[in-house]
DNA sequence: AATGTGACAACTC
DNA sequence: CGAGTTGCCACAT
């Protein structure tokens, strides 16, 4: 079977349908998106092709930690209370 | 075109 | 329980 769209859109497409007040973990997005293994490259891939429409901000390591952000970390932290709250 | 680096996660010792 | 190693994908040089 060939896969009909890269990795990265697939990525894009699952962290883009994340609901408000869910957050989901870099593993959860790259088992969705067909790799379980990749975690890695969905947060290269976030990395790089950071788009507004994009709430990765609502993507955070298994850990329990948030992992990074683009516009800056704290930031990120700060949504998280607010979105994670409703 | 090839190698190295990076917003992670899971397994092993 | 904690530290170290491996696997995966895309991007930058």
């Amino acid at each position: 079977m060939t896969r009909e769209v890269s990795f990265r859109e697939k990525v894009f497409s699952v962290v883009r349908k994340i609901p408000k007040g869910q957050t989901l973990t870099y593993a959860e997005v790259a088992r969705l998106a067909g790799s379980p293994r990749a975690a890695r490259g969905v947060g290269s891939i976030l990395h790089t092709n950071y788009n507004p429409k994009i709430p990765c901000h609502r993507v955070i390591r298994s850990d329990g930690k948030l992992g990074g952000y683009n516009r800056g970390n704290i930031l990120k932290l700060k949504k998280l209370k607010a979105e994670k709250a409703l």
